[in-house]
DNA sequence: TATCATTATGTAAGCGCTTGCATTCTTATA
DNA sequence: TATAAGAATGCAAGCGCTTACATAATGATA
């Protein structure tokens, strides 16, 4: 019974005396087809088990109702979320949602969006703007719109959809100063092809600058997104002689790596060291301490991004950039300088 | 200068001079063409910017070097790690991984299947065996080697490489068993199109079997894969009149909810009940009590799959099948039972 | 230098679909 | 019943590539 080789529109022609045309048209525009044939192709193409290729399809259509995404990697709960509601509003609208990850790579990320281009996407999601002018030339000389996320940056080179990740640090840096830290550490994800850690700093150093703090006043310690990494960086913050009395961290594993660590060490926290967070994952609300950390919209912005995406699919309006807001949960492991530090 | 198309074949071969076939030679097995067209055509195709439109040559060559996997879901840190692994051992042979997604729903499921198909994935890899039978011969009909994970079964019918759920969740529930534990309950992963979950289910039930244990001894609730619903799958459980001294979870995202309530009922975890998990995810560790859990061998999971489809596309050989050990990690969240109870 | 095996390139026929244009049916209208 | 408008279908030309097969160029050998 097996066939090894796919059946084909020819085939359903074959079976059904019309021609591959009429079938054509049978499937995707149904209404362009007399009920009493549309009636016996279907029947034809369940019979046969016609599916059809989609490769033929996208060069014959030259489009492919397909979106790309290239996020530096798959295993991060953050990009998970967003992610999800992006493709749900995408389906909900007809499209298929091809992802691709970067590893946080400057080249791997050039290489997958010419990847997906080539695979024929009609549009693309892209992580922060950080990446060679040569990749923002081919894409427009491709004519393919996209729409830069989880970042936003107050520029009109591009189409923004996210928060503003240097006001939001700068926001959550504000309080912790405002509580009377006077040595602020930070552990702060790795930097390299990463704008949105970029700016999570620059936002903090904006704080202490309004504070008119002084380099002294600041360590900051560059950690990749796992616990045992965190706890590293805090060992060399805390060696170091400024002796900051809250560490500022720039998402919540490394917080969680953190507080581990400092309660590894003795430390209580916040009466000893305040440690924030950024992301608000759900773990944080649940750990020990709860933390304290900044909640970021992601399912909103997952969702307005496939929207804008989409819209720039029909007309080309390019000015439709969105910024989101975030919030600060205030939750138990930041409090003012305590136990005489 | 930009040109709202992609440059194609024929461009390069007209600024070269050659034909497109020679160019097609170059791009795909260079050694077949002289050093001196190589160098001409290569340059040529870096001026103009070319890339080969993946869908054309798909359907010319058929076959992609292309394979596909059907995941439940994406935000679920399990899956990311061992898929991690897979797609960079298939990265390594010059493969390129396609992932969908099913929700965890069986008619999406196929439709992925068909779709990661009708694009050309020249494999797949299917997470778990619990399908129509339809599915499997729509694969067989169309030539598709496919390589079952996240479980191992002991029949011959397909492909597993995985490790034995049932065989692990009895070994854990066994160990809980010897403390001395007579009333056990369980918190499950949702049940439906979900034979890991299953199995887990009657691992348990293997051991209470071996102990000669019966169903008033046992409670099972279902919960999804967050806290809060654990929470509450464990505040019925405590609610019926089976008063178990130990709860053994189907994963420890389960398990953290699991104890994140009993905690906040004022039960000592292991002193009052015993909580176990399942997956041994990062958190698990550091969580407060750390929790007692089976370890699971993602990664060498992911990358022995993705060798075994490797080889699958080689040959036709389908008796690959690998089972992988996991092993209980043994930390402070369950103990004999205490108390008094 | 003639001969033959290699190597390098070209020719052209598809791969399975979509779609503009042409043709044939229907059906309503006069 | 003749006629025109509209609906349904067919024809056939691609879409951008790969790959038998054919041909031409290159060397090695005698």
């Amino acid at each position: 019974m097996a066939q090894n080789t796919a059946p084909t529109l020819e085939d359903v022609a074959l079976r059904t005396g019309v021609s591959t045309a009429t079938i054509s048209r049978c499937l995707n525009s149904p209404d362009r087809v007399s009920e009493k044939t549309r009636v016996r192709i279907l029947e034809a193409v369940k019979e046969l088990g016609y599916t059809p290729n989609f490769n033929a399809k996208a060069l014959a259509a030259k489009r492919t109702n397909t979106v790309g995404a290239v996020i530096p990697t798959m295993s991060n709960a953050i990009f998970a979320l967003g992610l999800q509601a992006f493709q749900e509003t995408l389906t909900e609208n007809g499209i298929t949602l091809l992802v691709a990850s970067s590893s946080f790579e400057r080249e791997a990320e050039a290489t997958q969006i010419r990847a997906l281009v080539a695979k024929g996407a009609d549009a693309l999601l892209l992580i922060g703007d950080e990446r060679d002018q040569e990749t923002y030339d081919f894409l427009q000389s491709r004519e393919i719109p996209y729409v830069i996320s989880w970042n936003y940056r107050a520029h009109k080179n591009h189409t923004f959809v996210g928060f503003n990740n240097r006001k939001a640090a700068y926001l959550i840096a504000k309080q912790v100063l405002n509580l009377g830290h006077k040595k602020i550490g930070m552990i702060s994800g790795v930097l390299s092809n990463n704008d949105r850690a970029f700016d999570r700093v620059q936002g903090v150093k904006d704080a202490m600058a309004e504070f008119s703090m002084i380099d002294s006043d600041f360590i900051c310690q560059e950690a990749s997104y796992n616990f045992d990494d965190a706890g590293h960086a805090l060992d060399t913050i805390l060696e170091s002689n400024i002796k900051p009395t809250a560490i500022i961290c720039g998402n919540d594993v490394l917080a969680i790596g953190a507080i581990t660590r400092a309660k590894a060490l003795g430390l209580n926290i916040p009466d000893d060291i305040s440690i924030t967070g950024f992301d608000d994952i759900e773990i944080s609300s649940i750990f020990t301490p709860p933390i304290t950390t900044v909640s970021v919209p992601h399912t909103t912005m997952g969702r307005k991004a496939a929207e804008t995406l989409l819209e720039m699919m029909h007309s080309d309006d390019r000015n439709l950039s969105l910024e989101l807001e975030t919030s600060i949960i205030n939750r138990g492991s930041l409090s003012a300088p305590r136990n005489g530090r």
